[in-house]
DNA sequence: CGCATCCATGAGTCGCCCTCATAGCTTCGC
DNA sequence: GCGAAGCTATGAGGGCGACTCATGGATGCG
């Protein structure tokens, strides 16, 4: 037995140099001094025998080992608060405790409002929090594996792919659409806005091969930026239908046709905490959302995956 | 925040107390005092505010909610295991430290020990150690779920189902073959030799359609007792090819044509062991079984992964 | 060079967890 | 009924680990 015990403590502070950068700013997260935290970290690396952090002048960065460290780190102590909550709840179907869910923008304001309530409806104990993630780089996925969510809504296809650590599945497909001032007498003729998480390549393409497309002009900070910009007449723009659910009567939305480009919009999570009460519980209402209910969003249920009883690895 | 925090030793207090049926036995095991663990076991109980064990002249036994803790605990100890070696280890590839492997009776007999002499030859620093479970209950694969194992070897259809908070695959499906005294010029006559674990649903029908068949005079205590009781001409027994591995040349096999029994065997593992190096090192030597050997040279590596990349949950 | 901003280190303090000793409870055997 | 033999519960005291405070060293910046 090697018998080294890592508190989760330690590994809270661990997690803390990683994301803050440095030990004082770590320090403040944890509400303790920049020297216990220096001396927490030299400790953990004693017991280990190998170097967590290269320190210099910018602070604090992982080493490839520290990285390893601090990802199981971070499962560890989500595997511990599961532990608390489902042993404190009287049995697995009363689900409790907090849940991370990351969504990008008009996922959280347009897509898990509804969902929510119905999950904390019928699970008053549970405590979900939507943290709001820029749909780029790694995007929601990554919040997923990185440990800082455990649930995320991702856009498949668009943006990187999803790591092959984590699991999930399509939700729904939505298409995108062209929106513009209303009354415009030739909206195509206008200017085109576009934002930095609009980048489907699928969509890119289709994009391409459409003549009337101009370049963007004008490239603002989100999508609700955009449909705002549109809707003072300053353009028009090709959004998915999630970002549009709302827009002001000032706007226009004209179908692009049968040909039209759609993106994919589903949930990931780690095999981990798939299994749990609480993910599978929010699972099952977002899984509602596949069922055509009478409002907008054009979900395509046609292509559910046929799911094995017995997962793979 | 709640921010309950379970100290490692608070954890491994648990599970001994639960192994051990006593806070004194569990003392003993953990080289400490009755008090200590008297005064643990009372600190978490208080901080996580729920009975976690009933006391009695009997010792110590858990209450549900202790039996959910503890089944937690084990796996979050099994992952700080994990995060300490594969934190050390200098990558992902090099695979070091304890597996605990659960298998039934024959499947450690006659499946493991190649499997095992390949992973051991490639990783030998991995130190993979088999447990022999009975295949009745809940199982090798109820070891795996209360973190006993790292991964349980299963059979698929028989016994109990497999608990859906777990992950695995199957390996591969054997026939039932006829076992009887070499020789014997009518051993459908003989006398039928049972054992407990022998208990597929498919199975059973199967041999309720068969006329011949008589009900059971004689129930042995494992497959390798019934092998040598049909070798000394005592009866004959239906049987899986993995149990009649190195049977006696005094018994005969006989197949029973194109409609005999099968059953299925494969892996267990839990979601958060399942993407560990150790584990993964393991599987792919399993699945190796799936394809004779002097295949493999020429089988497409691509064809064994068709697996949707996302997995649904 | 003075300054700001990092991390490192040593001494002192506080709190937690463990040990020791003992008390309470239940179940046997007689 | 009574004591012995199992358990666990509890209180007092001590040791060790973790934190704080104060300070020092390294490094980049104007």
């Amino acid at each position: 037995m090697s018998t080294v015990d890592l508190a989760p403590q330690e590994l809270r502070t661990l997690v803390a140099v990683a994301e803050e950068g440095g030990f004082s700013a770590a320090a403040v997260r944890l509400g303790t001094t920049q020297s216990a935290v220096s001396h927490a970290v030299r400790g953990i690396e004693r017991k280990l025998g190998v170097v967590l952090f290269e320190r210099g002048r910018f602070g604090a960065r992982p080493t490839p080992a520290g990285a390893r460290a601090v990802s199981h780190g971070r499962r560890v102590l989500r595997m511990l608060d599961v532990l608390v909550a489902e042993t404190r709840s009287g049995s697995p179907a009363e689900v409790a405790g907090p849940l991370r869910i990351a969504a990008f923008r008009s996922a959280a304001l347009h897509l898990l409002p509804p969902v929510l309530e119905r999950l904390t409806a019928r699970h008053p104990a549970l405590e979900p929090t939507v943290t709001v993630v820029r749909e780029v780089g790694p995007g929601t996925a990554g919040a997923v594996a990185e440990g800082r969510a455990d649930l995320g809504i991702a856009t498949f296809g668009t943006s990187a792919p999803i790591p092959p650590e984590l699991v999930g599945d399509v939700l729904l497909e939505e298409p995108y659409s062209l929106v513009h001032p209303a009354g415009h007498p030739d909206p195509r003729s206008l200017p085109l806005v576009d934002w930095l998480e609009n980048c489907s390549s699928y969509t890119r393409t289709w994009w391409a091969a459409q003549d009337w497309i101009p370049t963007a002009t004008v490239r603002a900070e989100d999508d609700g930026a955009v449909l705002s910009m549109v809707s003072s007449g300053l353009g028009m723009a090709i959004m998915p239908a999630l970002s549009l659910t709302g827009a002001p009567l000032s706007t226009q939305i004209t179908d692009l046709g049968p040909d039209r480009p759609t993106r994919q919009i589903g949930y990931v999570t780690t095999p981990e905490l798939a299994g749990t009460a609480a993910v599978r519980a929010l699972v099952r209402e977002l899984r509602e959302l596949r069922e055509p209910r009478e409002l907008r969003a054009h979900a395509n249920p046609a292509a559910t995956t046929t799911k094995p009883q017995l997962r793979a690895v």
